[in-house]
RNA sequence: GGGCGAAUAGCGAAGUGGCCAAACGCGGCUGACUGUAAAUCAGUUCCUUCGGGUUCGGUGGUUCAAAUCCAUCUUCGCCCA
């Protein structure tokens, strides 16, 4: 059976259903809800784990593909798991290749049995399958880890939609079924694309495999907000309220707040770094591209409602400095700061569900942020 | 003093008679980014009241037409004395 890891909720919000709880993990536990920050390749680009740590953050992300071409899964595991390699002694979860069968859609082929993927690298092909992922994931170490699945583009037909949500549903529980290791969690993966119905029996069928937590694919890559909002609400109806919810890729804020509304527990998104290393940055005025002529000479705090190291310590004009200099350190301030606005964002919402008002803060939220994609 | 070569938009650099307001790179300005092929990508960069106007070191020519050919001047580089 599973070992030290469960989510106990420890209150509703009384008007909406948003959850707040604590996710115990073998690397101990974490506030939810939570943004996850995404390190693919064992790393949080540009920040170490103790920057990623004083963000807030709890768990952090890495990707089965990614690593599994670079170093390998065997080196991870001579290495003593992803924990000790990367020096990071929080919770991390691993995303099983499931999105780069959407991202690499132009270089992959996909069969009942798995995905071939073209490496351009080294024209090496690389064969992913529901098992294959398992034995990779379970070799990497994660505490939490994720079925193989296809991340359905959208649009996409009702008959292709329906056609791959049978087969990851099928992957899902061939993964189940491989799953050996007792001290990581298995999550499945909710696809249906925007159809009600598929969301449902997808929802229905995983809940009856029974897994330790649910995450929602399929979202976030490129459908209109509403349609999110129903791909998120369709599946959730249907899932065990005692296992902890994850939406997959929602990063910013609308979504977030939205994800969190219809009762999600965890949420991933590269938006905060890649933004911070492109020099977009979340603040309390909206967003600020770093790199304008008018941060020349601007000698205040980013955002003064911030209580990051950035924040705290820099200016913008120095932000934007360091942004045209192409130096790194830039980035890495960037990304402190992104993250933490974010991460600030769920704490508030976590507070706000303690005391039953979510939905107003949900609204303060957006009226202060707008609801504008990728922030 | 003599010989040769070069001068092109903010910079570098193509272009050597019409398809040139002038490739390309850098720099400048702006935008995008959602389970990371992303320290990436895209737009824009002489002026304009969008009709057009003024450019390719200066001046004067040749030609229907010149950044491109000729003359001359200026500046810079190299070589010879």
């Amino acid at each position: 059976m599973l070992k030290d890891f469960y989510l106990e909720i420890l209150h509703v919000d009384k008007i909406t259903g948003a959850r707040y709880g604590i996710l115990h993990t073998p690397h101990g536990d974490v506030e939810v809800p939570m943004f996850m920050p995404v390190g693919t390749n064992a790393t949080v680009k540009c920040l170490s784990p103790e920057q990623v740590k004083a963000c807030g953050s709890g768990v952090i992300l890495a990707n089965t593909y990614h690593l599994h071409l670079t170093p390998g899964e065997e080196i991870v595991k001579k290495a003593g798991g992803l924990h000790a390699f990367m020096g990071y002694d929080g919770p991390i979860l691993t995303d099983s290749g499931g999105f780069q069968v959407f991202s690499l859609a132009s270089r992959r082929k996909i069969t009942e049995e798995g995905v071939t993927f073209h490496n351009e690298r080294n024209g090496n092909k690389e064969f992913f399958s529901p098992e294959e992922a398992i034995r990779i994931e379970e070799a990497l170490g994660a505490d939490i880890i994720m079925s193989f699945d296809e991340c359905i583009p959208y649009p996409a037909t009702k008959e292709y939609v329906a056609r791959s949500t049978e087969r990851t549903l099928r992957w899902a529980k061939r993964g189940l079924e491989a799953h050996r290791r007792e001290d990581q969690a298995l999550f499945g993966i909710v696809q249906g694309g925007a159809f009600s119905d598929l969301r449902e029996h997808a929802a229905r069928e995983l809940a009856a495999m029974n897994f330790p937590g649910y995450s929602i694919g399929g979202t976030s890559i490129g459908e209109p907000k509403d349609v999110c909002y129903k791909m998120i609400r369709d599946a959730i109806a249907f899932l065990p309220p005692e296992k902890p919810r994850y939406l997959m890729g929602v990063g910013s804020i609308d979504y977030i707040l939205d994800g969190i509304e219809a009762g999600v527990d965890m949420m991933d998104c590269v938006l905060p770094t890649r933004l911070a290393r492109h020099g977009a940055l979340m603040t309390s005025h909206g967003r600020v591209n770093i790199q304008r002529a008018q941060y020349a000479e601007d000698f205040t705090p980013l955002d003064e409602e911030c209580d990051c190291y950035t924040c705290t310590h820099f200016t913008k004009a120095y932000l934007r400095h360091l942004y045209k200099a192409g130096e790194e350190f830039g980035k890495t301030l960037n990304s402190i700061h992104n993250i933490r606005f974010l991460i600030r964002i769920v704490e508030g919402a976590r507070e706000a569900i303690k005391e039953d008002r979510f939905l107003e803060y949900k609204q303060e939220c957006l009226a202060k942020y707008g609801d504008k994609r990728g922030f």
